[in-house]
DNA sequence: TAAAATGATCAGTAAAACTTACCACCTTAA
DNA sequence: TTAAGGTGGTAAGTTTTACTGATCATTTTA
């Protein structure tokens, strides 16, 4: 019923009246004049009506070809269309990531990260929200991220983790407390002290430092709220060298030296499904970036 | 820069997602499934990006894959529009002809014959408008029609006339009038008579009978004034029959005999300017409703 | 665990699109 | 007038493209 009517000899016919003629219409298409009258031909044979007046010298429209001819250019630019949108965003010139971090990443690495990023990908929106590891999991699962940061937490089947960079733990305290001066801390060197536990302390378990959880009896999860208790000489906690603010002045970080501990950062992603475009090359990018960075 | 992509692999993939796979596709398009495939295949290097996940069983897009579908389906959908409607048009199943006609033709003929047009081309849209032979004329030259009918004029280089039916002249008289009895007349049969001109009666000139012209004092252009005229029994004028209403009971036509006058009506075109196909529709649908009257 | 799906691959083939060479026609200029 | 330079159309042959049929590797279903 419907003979399909290709976009080339429609090309074709449009640049026959942008030229004025077959033979300039075949230089500016780089093709050879009888393949232009055999398209054309071709073309009006399917649609049952000539489209060029067949008489006169030159190329005139019948008044059917006047009326397809508005109709072939806008089907052909719509084409166009498409065709240099999907390109742009195949090339990642356009398109759109959304990454959620764990806050220490997305507050310390990011913002240099997405500086270079934005820098080599101009076109790409990227939308960064940040939440804990387990918040950051779940939204590469449910989709709401393509990627995440986060420390491993689940291994599970439908996300795929590669590893980044490794973050010591260690303790945080006061610049006038006992332990400030250390270099590296035994975990039993905190047991006399009041330890307040937060989001990271997790961490610690399945160490011998649990046991220090145990006696831990003050738990902040804001990190604001944290940081205030540790200025005001409450007590000491343990974070990630990655979360610990150092623009916090009185605030000493210690690594832990016995258990050494540390969390593995890296990058989620759902495994079985395949990156856009625009968030392949932000994966690609903070692989380089941050692989690079780990060698150092 | 602009690979061209083809409309044909766009289908493919989009019957890929209705059918909900490659061979229910293949199936659907009659083709063979490595046919899907390989244009899939194809149209994903074109872009630079696959369309769909590699790994699974099954049809599953990628996020780009996503991004293209919609668009792949209103471009399309466009293309199908575009070849239905230009389908249509050059089938005659749509358009639009302009006419114009001689009021007798438009008046007496036209009406039966658009009538059975319609019905043989319930789609095409038909604008009639009458107007004198000259007016006509000039309507089809401006291309303010695309088809006259008319009795032949100047013929011209770029009007091509094809001629239709015959019309005989002959004297309009009232039923009381000396001539009314007679069934044929000699123009000198005239002479004693008031003759009333009117726009026809140039159709004397260059006969014998162009004599009666120079002794008639009173011109009528306006056929209603006309018949009031004739009616009150004013005088006598000529007309081609086809342009005597017949409704006017006390009226009379009597052929002329001696010269017989007749005006050729034809189907006037531009020539060397093709007809739209509805247009195209009319004339062979005219001709041939006409050309059968001729014959009887 | 066999059977029946899925999609991918490869060689061969049929169809299309294109090129080269040539023709017929019209217009223009010597 | 003729010849040159333009128009587009035609025919044979070649290249390119699109497709089929047979076959394979996997995964899913029974």
């Amino acid at each position: 019923m419907l003979p399909d009517l290709k976009l080339a000899p429609m090309r074709y016919v449009l640049a026959i009246l942008d030229a004025g003629g077959f033979h300039a219409a075949a230089r500016q298409l780089h093709r050879s004049q009888p393949a232009i009258s055999m398209a054309v031909r071709d073309l009006e044979e399917r649609l049952g009506q000539p489209l060029f007046e067949k008489g006169g010298g030159k190329a005139l429209l019948t008044p059917f070809g006047h009326w397809c001819v508005p109709r072939f250019r806008e089907l052909v630019a719509h084409h166009d269309r498409v065709c240099r949108d999907a390109l742009a965003i195949a090339r990642q010139q356009h398109g759109r990531v959304d990454i959620a971090a764990v806050p220490s990443v997305a507050s310390r690495l990011m913002p240099a990260l997405l500086a270079g990023f934005l820098q080599r990908y101009p076109g790409i929106d990227i939308s960064l929200q940040d939440g804990h590891s387990e918040r950051v999991n779940d939204m590469v699962l449910k989709g709401e991220v393509e990627l995440g940061i986060t420390s491993l937490w689940l291994p599970d089947e439908a996300l795929s983790f590669e590893a980044l960079l490794h973050d010591d733990i260690g303790v945080i305290c006061r610049d006038d407390h006992p332990l400030a001066q250390q270099k590296a801390l035994h975990w039993r060197a905190l047991k006399p002290y009041t330890l307040i536990r937060n989001g990271t302390s997790r961490l610690l378990e399945g160490s011998p430092a649990a046991e220090l959880l145990t006696h831990s009896t003050l738990y902040i999860s804001n990190m604001i709220s944290l940081t205030a208790m540790l200025e005001a000489g409450i007590g000491v906690t343990t974070l990630p060298r990655l979360a610990f603010q150092e623009e916090h002045k009185r605030l000493r970080f210690i690594p832990l030296a016995t258990p050494h501990l540390e969390r593995q950062m890296g990058l989620l992603r759902r495994s079985g499904q395949s990156l856009s475009p625009a968030a392949d090359a932000m994966y690609h990018y903070l692989m380089a970036q941050l692989g690079e960075d780990e060698k150092r």
